[in-house]
RNA sequence: GCGGGCGUGAUGGAAUGGUAGACAUACCAGACUUAAAAUCUGUUGGGCCUUGUGCCCGUGUGGGUUCGAGUCCCACCGCCCGCACCA
């Protein structure tokens, strides 16, 4: 009897598909088309269990989906431009352009051994010219309309490299290379107009049914809308003749508890106070040290500088506040300034308690007495609290309403009105860096900025570049920038900013469906293709990149390139869980981390018998060095083995911890299964009804049930009812030819997870074809019903006994049974039962 | 700080509001073997005693809704993800 040589079979059948084609998506018309899709990969240099794990769910699909008679489009592509490509060239030298392509002929020759179902005809990477040529096309069309333009943003800005920071890049506040303080410094940059949006995006969210509920929470509180009051604050003696404050407010309801006024360190007020007032210019710069991410800004410790500037309540011109500039007040949200209420916002009390200033409740608990208070008082707005600074509706109300009452109360007052207001900012994409597509964008001294023409892109990234030194190759290079106007033909810059890579995945999904087309895409296949049936990724794209891409899918419809239907390009989303792994690190003289790979560390110490600090389960990234290289486990035990184990013990939406432990019971699972079906192959028993009915009816039971986790992305459940089959087939008696229908059964609904054990088994089993373009195999509803079914008693919601009753069997006949148990008799004790409630099929409780 | 999520045996985890711990790992015991490996079989949440078809406790903590809560609601604790220049 032949051993499992996974070696063997795996290099076999990856031959037979590949010479079948049998992956290869071309447009038909004779069947339903299906398009999965897995978020690609950045091209690190070493797939890591996390790809494995997304890669295979997204096989599981597909291969389930051609089982069923789908036409299915699978691609594979390179999230390939990004800063690690130009870190590794100024850590070790060499070329970005030549560590990316080098990296993903490296993953793709780790990929391929796992056998995944993949067009491998459609692979591209996101730095080939061919598709940054049509990304920038895309660019000068959204321009065309509106959805591309330029404005001022802050940027981290190192002082000693003289260069811009990525977030990444700023560690408590300071550059990472340099160690200096970083500041937020303005430049002119690119956004795209998603803002114009925001609404769309929003109510388009109820229409993503087969997306997770908590993914589509975080994109509307993103999105952030509110309805609030727009007013101003008349401001006495200003300066330069400014004579009020706009402020915008989404508790206007709140307005007696005013008092203070706040203003944002880049409002305009504060930045004519800058150029007068010293003092004002050194509080200002204090406010612009450190990071530019809103974490940095709301976690600083909260600054205010008394301007001495006052402004009147709009109620009462006698009563007068004071302006603060404050240095946690954004300027891009709202107008840029605030009315605080201490009383009412936990912020706003620490810093009236830090500044002394008056806090005045506007309203209390419902039958509470007005009392001094030692926090805000924050009840959500659902809730009904008593008024005791209201000015309009009732003095009882909720928050919601009084908000509305207020908001008409100024309105009709003529006090500011009411607005509707987003969080979602524009999407800068400008990018100081070179490994990115360059923004086809040519600076003119007489035509200023105009777009480059289609017939000269893609604009290629020049080669001769050097990391040296800190800051964009594109700005120093010799010749790069020099071009001549689109328009008047005369000489001009480049543009030398990238864009963001954020841009590349965000129609990415798009491209595949013509990924060679001389056009952005190709309307008949993006008619055929479009949407993505199932998006497969991880939960930390969450928000930026899944609204970028619909943003996208938008700008693209409005621009010619994408039809209709795919407004929303993504049908169904699943968000896997993030592998995870420890994080070993040492530190250098500086105190700085250094970080290790696991293969390199044994009982907490590396080679050289350091040991290391460890900290727990963090999500895998190539920053950290907590990856693990699946390399090893598919040299030992074969890819089956892999992508057995990656979906077998967690929960596909649930992060795992990865574990060495698992592999090889994974493996010795599968040789368990070579054995049964090889024995089951050779077997000569004569058939046996009842053993054989038995087993037919296990196998009905599991091809429900494996067929249901495939459906409702319940892998690892699955999985567990193949292994309770697998024991099945294995203890049962059955004649041969059941058992061998049991193990084609088997293989067949093994193939998704392992699709070359199964085509063995398959063959060996005499099964017609591949087993990867055979029919699903359809359970037998017949088969799935139980005669008699086993029925819980509790008597008080705990359970007591069992009856063993036919599955049919009327309600009243139930209750008797039930009332003649000794355990239900020894419960009553001779008294009647309070409640008997019987729920067919599944259980009885007795309330005594 | 703000937004979102998660929390069940020694471990990974299962459980349309209906028998908590399926399935697996690990451990232990047994079979086979000169021995080991491999394989096969069985046990395993905690406690109590009267060892039973027994009782009590048990899904991060504390409350609540319900005939019945791991599941729904409220508060708290811990961990994870995101926060617009990491991808």
């Amino acid at each position: 009897m032949s051993r499992y040589s996974a070696a063997e079979i795996e290099a076999k059948w990856q031959e037979a598909w590949s010479q079948a084609e049998l992956f290869k998506a071309v447009r038909s018309a004779d069947k339903p088309k299906y398009y999965v899709l897995e978020m690609f990969p950045y091209p690190s240099g070493r797939i890591h269990m996390g790809h494995v794990r997304n890669y295979t769910m997204g096989d599981v699909i597909a291969r389930y989906k051609l089982a069923t008679g789908h036409n299915v489009l699978h691609p594979m592509g390179w999230d390939a431009f990004g800063m690690p490509a130009e870190n590794a060239a100024m850590a070790i030298g060499g070329h970005p352009k030549d560590w990316t392509y080098s990296n993903i002929a490296d993953m793709r020759g780790q990929m391929k051994p796992l056998g995944l179902s993949i067009d491998w005809s459609r692979e591209f990477a996101t730095c080939d010219p061919e598709y940054y040529g049509q990304q920038q096309a895309l660019f000068i069309d959204f321009m065309d309309k509106g959805l591309a333009y330029r404005k001022n943003a802050v940027v981290n800005w190192d002082p000693v490299d003289m260069t811009v920071l990525a977030n990444e890049q700023v560690i408590d506040g300071k550059g990472w290379r340099s160690g200096a303080d970083v500041e937020r410094r303005e430049l002119t940059q690119w956004f795209f107009k998603i803002s114009d949006y925001s609404e769309e995006l929003l109510d388009a969210l109820d229409t993503l049914d087969n997306w997770p509920a908590k993914v589509k929470l975080m994109q509307a509180n993103w999105i952030g809308k509110s309805r609030g009051l727009q007013f101003a604050f008349g401001l006495i003696d200003g300066p330069h003749g400014t004579d009020r404050i706009e402020v915008y407010t989404t508790r206007p309801d709140t307005l007696m508890g005013a008092s203070f006024v706040g203003i944002s360190p880049d409002h305009p007020l504060a930045k004519q106070l800058e150029r007068d007032t010293p003092d004002v210019a050194e509080f200002c710069a204090l406010c612009r040290k450190g990071g530019t991410t809103a974490e940095a800004i709301e976690t600083a410790e909260k600054l205010g500088y008394d301007t001495g500037l006052r402004v009147r309540h709009p109620f009462d011109t006698a009563w007068e506040l004071p302006v603060y500039i404050a240095n946690f007040i954004l300027m891009d949200y709202g107008t840029g300034a605030i009315f605080g209420c201490p009383a009412h916002d936990q912020r706003d009390f620490d810093f009236a308690t830090k500044y002394d200033l008056p806090i005045n409740p506007v309203f209390i608990p419902t039958g509470a007495e007005e009392a001094p208070l030692t926090q805000a008082f924050t009840p959500l707005k659902s809730e009904t609290v008593h008024y005791v600074r209201g000015f309009a509706g009732e003095a009882a109300q909720t928050g919601d309403d009084a908000v509305a009452t207020a908001i008409d109360f100024c309105e009709s007052n003529g006090v500011g009105q009411g607005v509707t207001k987003f969080r979602l900012r524009d999407w800068g994409l400008s990018r100081q860096r070179y490994w990115g597509c360059p923004i086809p964008i040519v600076h003119c001294d007489t035509c200023g900025v105009v777009p480059e023409k289609k017939e000269n892109l893609p604009i290629e990234l020049p080669y001769d570049v050097t990391f040296d030194t800190p800051g964009n190759p594109l700005d120093r290079h010799p010749t790069w920038r020099n071009c001549s106007c689109p328009t008047c033909g005369e000489p001009a810059l480049r543009e030398t900013d990238t864009m963001d890579t954020f841009v590349d995945s965000s129609w990415y999904y798009a491209r595949f469906t013509a990924p060679h087309a001389s056009t952005p895409t190709d309307m008949a296949e993006a008619e055929y293709w479009m949407n993505v049936d199932q998006y497969i990724g991880g939960i930390e794209h969450a928000i930026l990149h899944l609204l970028y891409s619909r943003f996208f899918a938008r700008a693209m419809q409005i621009t010619g390139h994408l039809p209709p239907k795919a407004i929303e390009p993504f049908n169904a989303l699943f968000t896997q869980g993030m592998v995870t792994h420890e994080i070993y690190l040492t530190r250098d003289a500086a105190g700085r981390p250094v970080y290790h790979l696991p293969e390199d560390v044994t009982d907490g110490k590396l080679a050289d018998g350091t040991a290391v600090e460890i900290i727990p389960s963090a999500k895998m990234s190539k920053s950290k060095k907590n990856v693990v290289d699946p390399d090893q486990i598919i040299a030992q035990y074969g890819a089956d083995t892999a992508r057995w184990f990656v979906l077998s013990d967690s929960p596909p939406e649930r992060d795992v911890e990865w574990t060495a432990s698992g592999a090889e019971a994974a493996f010795k699972h599968l040789a368990r299964v070579h054995r049964i079906a090889t024995e089951a192959a050779s077997s000569d028993t004569a058939a046996n009804p009842t053993e054989d009915d038995a087993l037919l009816r296990a196998m009905h039971k599991a091809i429900h049930d494996v067929t249901g986790g495939v459906e409702s992305f319940g892998f690892n459940a699955s999985i567990a009812k193949l292994y309770a089959f697998t024991n099945a087939v294995a203890k049962s008696k059955a004649g041969a030819a059941t058992k061998q229908q049991a193990a084609k059964t088997l293989a067949q609904l093994m193939s998704p997870m392992t699709p070359h054990l199964s085509e063995e088994l398959w063959q060996l089993l005499g099964g017609d074809g591949l087993i990867a373009s055979a029919p699903w195999p359809q359970a037998d509803e017949a088969m799935l019903v139980d005669e008699t079914v086993t029925l819980p008693i509790q008597i008080n919601g705990k359970r007591r006994a069992e009856i063993s009753v036919p599955a049919d069997m009327p309600k009243e006949e139930v209750e008797k049974l039930v009332l003649a148990h000794d355990a239900v008799i020894r419960a009553l004790d001779g008294a009647q039962p309070k409640k008997l409630i019987v729920v067919p099929g599944r259980i009885v409780n007795v309330v005594v």
